[in-house]
DNA sequence: TTTACTATTGCAACCCAATTGCAATAATAT
DNA sequence: ATATTATTGCAATTGGGTTGCAATAGTAAA
């Protein structure tokens, strides 16, 4: 049996990543949601989404959760896949990078997950 | 002329990171001074020792911030000398990892910063 | 020294992202 | 239809971090 139900605030939330491949903060969401359904609910979408790896999150240079779509891991090896993350200091835009991201190697330490944050400019400004 | 002063509560943060190069959250700094210094007095030392390039900042995984020894730029070239921060996702030690960090160049996007941060086990775990 | 200047501190209140408890609601299986 | 329970709304709370302002204490000049 499958846990999940089909609620109409997931499919909001389903809706929305399927136009855009941005990571979009929680807050961004919150608000865009404000008249949908309650805060608490985002969060708790959102958390849900991620466990079942529809969704990856990670948390910007701000301290805010931003979450994106597809898997980063939840699984353990989390580091295979690790992608960095873009956002652009002057509109706030943040994406996915495309990019490999390979894990030093250091002695005496165990790696097992890694972030990779970018700050710049994007291709708009 | 120079601007700051040698205070006592200045110098008691300044003995602290002269036992360590580790990467202490401000949480641990406040607590630590506890009966010493006001907490928003350990947060605005720890501001003007990162100003004045004594300490260098990041976010941790939980979003918490923390400081360490050294400059990571506060110039115009942060992403020259960006090194990656370890953290032990069992005894909670972070440190900076000596290993150089070269940035990618994404096709239509500018990086002008970057973060680095390494989840996993220290050689005492 | 003593005085004047102002950087620094302490305190209380505040900001805000995120979490929690619990009762009400609405999917889903039978 | 009905029972079950995942999900939601709401209000209150947590906790890291910030702000305003008066009091305090370095520091330079007299």
């Amino acid at each position: 049996m499958n846990n999940s139900r089909k609620t109409k605030t997931v499919q909001l939330v389903l809706d929305l990543f399927n136009t855009t491949d941005n990571a979009l903060s929680v807050v961004e969401l919150v608000s865009v949601f404000r008249d949908k359904m309650n805060k608490t609910t985002v969060y708790r979408i959102l958390e849900r989404l991620e466990e079942s790896g529809k969704l990856h999150s990670f948390l910007d240079k701000d301290g805010l959760k931003r979450y994106a779509k597809g898997n980063q891991g939840s699984t353990s090896s989390k580091s295979d896949n690790a992608h960095p993350h873009f956002i652009c200091q002057d509109c706030g835009i943040s994406s996915c990078l495309p990019v490999e991201v390979k894990t030093p190697s250091i002695p005496k330490y165990t790696i097992n997950n890694s972030e990779h944050l970018y700050i710049g400019k994007c291709n708009e400004c």
